[in-house]
DNA sequence: CCACAACCTGACCATACGGTCAACGAAAAT
DNA sequence: ATTTTCGTTGACCGTATGGTCAGGTTGTGG
């Protein structure tokens, strides 16, 4: 039973914070129930006392719950792309994957929830950001492929169909986060500490930069 | 709009084949039904619907909600747990490992919507199969972890950590099922054709074997 | 000080869903 | 032939949930 949060308003009055400050609230609140209960078990009621605001107040800001959710997942999708950067100004593998690995692990770490919500997004199909995969997500694709052939050309790591070591990289920097429980369980069921992250990253980087022949 | 499927009953009388049967087609359903629309979001009725059976009946082999997914995903886990006799009876990483991989990219194309449940139920803090992840997870990846540092110290393979080498192998096999859809629309929005998944299959292999120092 | 807009919220509503049940049919068992 | 067990099903029920709304309060611009 979430008891009501409502963490001081401090004195603010400004009527665009209160916009900001509770659209925040509301976000981060369905961001977790989403990622722990999936679209269809989450409830606005949750949201709401997890947010410690009422009900009503939720739509006052987004007036459906398919619109909260729809931002819970842009946002993510955001903060996602905002890693791809690490990839491009980079000479070669050793620092464009490595610091795309660093950079994925350290999203997983820190957005768990977010990284959940995605995943569940796409396990049913997609139905609210197919079109950001149609566009957005398949153009940077493409645009990554091409960068990591060229490494290829150039002799820089051994010739891997880059589309799969792509996923690759997908898939195992995720999985930190969408099986974080599994992993925390067959931890002792204990978190994950800064060694152990650091451990991981590095086990990834090492097996996959060797495996593409780049080290 | 599903319509009724209700198949050819055939002539078969016996009362076991009729609950084997009709359990079959309940779950055969359900796993779909659940890997589409989450738990909270699948309905008994779509259910039986896609089973061709009326609402009612489907209680009547499984009473509750909860009963029909956990059956499903104990289904689930064992396919999955079959895969891993690929891994002991193999001499070195190679086989081992190599043949693991393609057991599980196997389950991945064949078992999509049960890969899904799967991931779901764990995203989801495991609260149906916790007690496996506790014992019979843990057992096994006690297990396996013992025999890869067999490898290492043998020198089969570099002194790689042999946890993260097998959540990098789950995380790898299991989002060509999870994340299918992502995939399929990355490739022209068409399914992967046979020898996509051989390529696949493949990429992974060779990626991770020489990441780990076995080829 | 006034008027207007933005924000807030308790009470309410319609619907959809999981689950029940009683009545029935068919096949075994006796 | 009769009883009993198993399978079948339409109709029904209580509840939980997404969403609405009318009447408020608060702050802001004139």
């Amino acid at each position: 039973m979430p008891e009501p949060a409502r963490i001081s308003r401090i004195r603010s009055g400004r009527r665009t914070d209160i916009r900001r400050e509770n659209e925040r609230l509301i976000l981060d609140a369905a961001e977790k129930v989403f990622a722990e209960a999936g679209f269809g078990g989450a409830t606005m009621q949750l949201i709401a006392d997890m947010a410690g605001l009422p009900k009503a107040n939720l739509h006052y800001y987004f007036p459906t719950k398919e619109d909260l959710y729809r931002r819970v997942v842009q946002n993510i999708f955001e903060i996602w792309l905002d890693a791809a950067s690490s990839f491009d100004d980079a000479a070669g593998p050793i620092e464009g994957i490595g610091a795309y690995i660093e950079a994925k692990m350290d999203i997983s770490r820190r957005h768990p929830h977010g990284s959940k919500v995605w995943a569940a997004e796409v396990m049913h199909g997609a139905p609210v950001i197919q079109d950001y995969l149609e566009t957005t997500l398949r153009d940077w694709t493409d645009g990554r492929i091409a960068l990591i052939q060229r490494w290829i050309d150039e002799g820089k790591m051994a010739p891997i169909d880059p589309r799969h070591l792509l996923y690759m990289l997908w898939a195992t920097t995720q999985h930190y986060a969408d099986f974080g429980h599994q992993i925390e369980t067959l931890n002792a069921g204990r978190p994950l500490s800064d060694a152990h992250w650091r451990e991981a990253t590095e086990s990834v980087k090492q097996i996959i930069l060797r495996g593409i022949g780049a080290l």
